[in-house]
This record gives structure tokens, sequence and C-alpha cells, in this order.
DNA sequence: GCATTTATTTGCGTATGCATTAATGAATGC
DNA sequence: GCATTCATTAATGCATACGCAAATAAATGC
């Protein structure tokens, strides 16, 4: 994720960004209601910014609007899952197509390069959690290389929701080892322009991970995350 | 577009929809600045309620919170015209596949058959604004078949910026008679259950659609809408 | 005891006022 | 004449207040 500049001046926004750790902590769990005026106390603030924030966290789908019920913080659902994986497949893909096309040099291409061999120096530690931020960062920087904002910005929101199941799944899953071959040729796709190759090497990828989530979350009966 | 409803009690959606009319409409032209206290009276409100609506259509892309600056109509570049049909594409093509993979039978796709009858209606008639009519419901209506609500709200969004832009260039183009053989065979395609088919079928119409109105912006120097 | 109506509470939507801070212009020094 | 500093203006971000409507509790009728 984004480290959001670190310093957000305004009310509204630091309540977005803390609204948004909450939810991910677990803090404020999913599928609980919580009254603005609530909230609001909870962070030191009025209302207003707190409505706000809340407003721009529901067009983002964390959470949800419920007049006289309060915010309710929306549960992810293996269908949910299922939705934004296949979104974040297309997205992806196209953007690792456009990145091919764009003749990167090894440079432009270090984040990705760095991004690998920190997931796989996480596996060797049996790390996961710095296996899952090294990902992110692969992800996120294939977007970026792709070149259309509106990609990024759309999977950027979606890899949120993406993050609150995975904290869960995370450690129930086998080593993502071949993740790492897909990660791999996929930036070997780019690096040699070959754009068909690198949309279908990054499509099957995502399209595993898609599966591997799901089954985890129905095996265990995690229908509301 | 949707028709909303038709009755949204609180100012706050209501502002919402006539901010968007008037950007529609060119009330509020692209790239001009306007003070929250100034939208505020001309829709007779507090400034509350316009924060809020501008909020949620700056998520939405439209415009801008600037501050001291005042909401900036976004304009709507030939390169934002590319980035959002390749988004379009994306999705959309999907969301064919995917509704070719539900079996459904004619009465489910009474919508797509109607919206098809009625773009030939209109271009036999050179209604070209029942035509684009027409086809929003038609792509609208696909999305919706393909079951990923996801899918279909970002193709919501975008495909508001999108009747911007056709807005000024529905008038410029040549009648858009291959368009319509293009949603007939995607239609067949999704009726006879061939996903792949019909995504490739949509892919090519969107991306043909994407090149006629991107050529258009740029031969009539539209470099801003 | 149950249903229906009435009273009460409570949270939200909105209006309003104020303090902060950026932008504009004036004034001063060089 | 130009740049720099200071004063002024003005728009925002936020706090606060209030009325309304929905939800809940109480009361009444049957």
């Amino acid at each position: 994720m984004k480290d959001q500049g670190a310093k957000p001046k305004s009310n509204s926004q630091r309540a977005i960004g803390q609204l948004r750790q909450m939810i991910f902590s677990g803090d404020l769990s999913a599928g609980s209601d919580h009254l603005e005026s609530e909230l609001a106390d909870r962070l030191g603030m009025s209302r207003t910014p707190v409505r706000e924030a809340a407003l721009t966290l529901e067009s983002q789908g964390l959470l949800e609007l419920r007049p006289r019920k309060g915010v309710r913080i929306l549960p992810v659902s293996p269908e949910d899952m299922s939705e934004i994986y296949d979104v974040l497949t297309e997205l992806e893909s196209l953007a690792a197509e456009q990145a091919a096309g764009m003749a990167y040099d090894d440079a432009d291409l270090m984040v990705l390069a760095t991004a690998i061999e920190d997931m796989d120096d996480a596996l060797s530690r049996d790390d996961l959690q710095a296996w899952a931020d090294a990902d992110d960062r692969f992800h996120a920087e294939l977007v970026r290389l792709g070149g259309n904002s509106r990609v990024a910005s759309i999977v950027g929101m979606m890899a949120d929701q993406v993050r609150r199941a995975r904290a869960t799944t995370l450690f129930m899953r086998p080593l993502p080892t071949q993740s790492n071959e897909d990660h791999r040729s996929v930036l070997e796709a780019i690096r040699t322009g070959q754009q068909d190759t690198a949309r279908l090497r990054h499509r099957a990828h995502r399209q595993q991970a898609k599966q591997i989530i799901i089954d985890l979350l129905k095996k265990h009966r995690l229908s509301r995350l």
C-alpha cells in the first residue's frame, strides 16, 4: 500500500488513514456498525471530517453508510473476493501488456526486480508478512509501469480489500513458491517486450492466485472477513 | 445513463445529480473553477451537501477539489479517453465472457436485443442521440449480465466520462453502422454460450470504438473536453 | 395477551459561524 | 525597477447547533 505521504495535514485525510488502519487491523471488525459520533469521539475530532472520510471510504467499498444504523464495515465474502480478483486479473494483465510495450530498460524495471528478490529472501526466511509486502510492491509497480493512471487507482483500491483477506489466509496457504516463478516470467516478458506473453502470463498468475484464495476461504468456511 | 430512481430525497444526492447534469450539459465547462459557496447558492442549499457531492464526484473523476481554488471541472484529454477506453475494453470484455457462460435465455437477453433494435431504428432515422442512448443501455446491460457488481460500477463511472466526449464527437463521426453489427455478433456469442468468442468480439468492438473517438479528438484538436 | 397507536429518544442531514491558512496586493528596502 | 516582507482578504476545513424523521419504548384499546 502507498505510504500516503505520512503527513496528512487535514483531519479529514487523517480520518481516512486512521479508519483504514482500524479496518485492516480488525479494530473495526467486518460487519460491525459504528455511529458517526462514536467514531468522531474515537478519533478526537468532530463528525464533519469523519463523515467526509466515511463517504470516501464508502466509494472505495470498505464500508457503507446506512442512515440511522451507523457506518457498517463491509464484510468480504468469497463472492466478493472472486469479483475483486477478476477485476484485478483483467486490469493488471492490461498493465503487464502495456508495460511490455514501453521498452523499459533495466533501471526502469529495478523496482520489480527488487521486489522479486525480496520475495525470495522472505520465503527463505519463512517471513510471510515480508513476502506479502514485497508482493504488494510488485503489483503496485506493475500497474504504475503500465502507465494507465485509472488502472493504477482502481487496482490500488481493490488491493486494499485483498490485503484484508490475505491477512487471514496468509498463514493457511502453502508457501507461494510458484508465485515467485510467475513474477519472474512476467518480468522477463516485460523486459523483452513480449506484450502478449506478458499479458497471458500475468493473467494465468492471477487466476491461480484467485483459485487458491477462494478455495481457502471456502474450505475454512470464512464466508465473511 | 441510469435514471437514478428519480427521487433522491437528500440534498446531498440531489446535488450529485444536478452537478453531474451541469457538467454534462456544459453548464459547468471543463477546466472551469467554482467556489463551493457559489455552487451552493446556485443549487439553493448550503455548502455542506454541495461539499459532500463534490467529494463523491471527485472520487468518480469528474472534478477535483483544489483548496482555495475552488472545485475544478476536470477536462478530458485524448490521453484520458485512451485510458478510459482501455479500462472499458478490459472490463466489458470480461463481462461479455462471463455473460456468455451463464446460459441466459432469450428473455434474459431481451434488454440487449431491444437496445440493438433501438439503435437500428435510431440510425434509420438519423437520430444520433437516440442511438447513443440505446448504445448506453446495451453496454450497461452487458455488464449487468456479466454479474460482477464491481465491474458494473466501475464501467458506469467511466461511461459518464465517455458520454462527455461523445456529446462533442457524436456529430462528427461516420454513422456507426459497423458498431451495430458488432453488437449483434456479441449478443449472438452470448446467446450461444461462446465465452471466448464473446470476449474477443467485444474486445475488438471496443478497440475500434476507441480508435475512432481518439482520432476524432486529435483531428479536431479537441485536447480538452 | 396482542396489536395498534402515541410518545420519546436518538442519529443524521444540513445550516451556520469561526479560525486557519493560502493567495493577493501593498509597502518598504535595496 | 525589482525583490522581499508584511498586511489584507477570502475560501476552506472544521466545530457546533438544530430540526426532522426513523427507531424504540410506552401506553392504550381490544
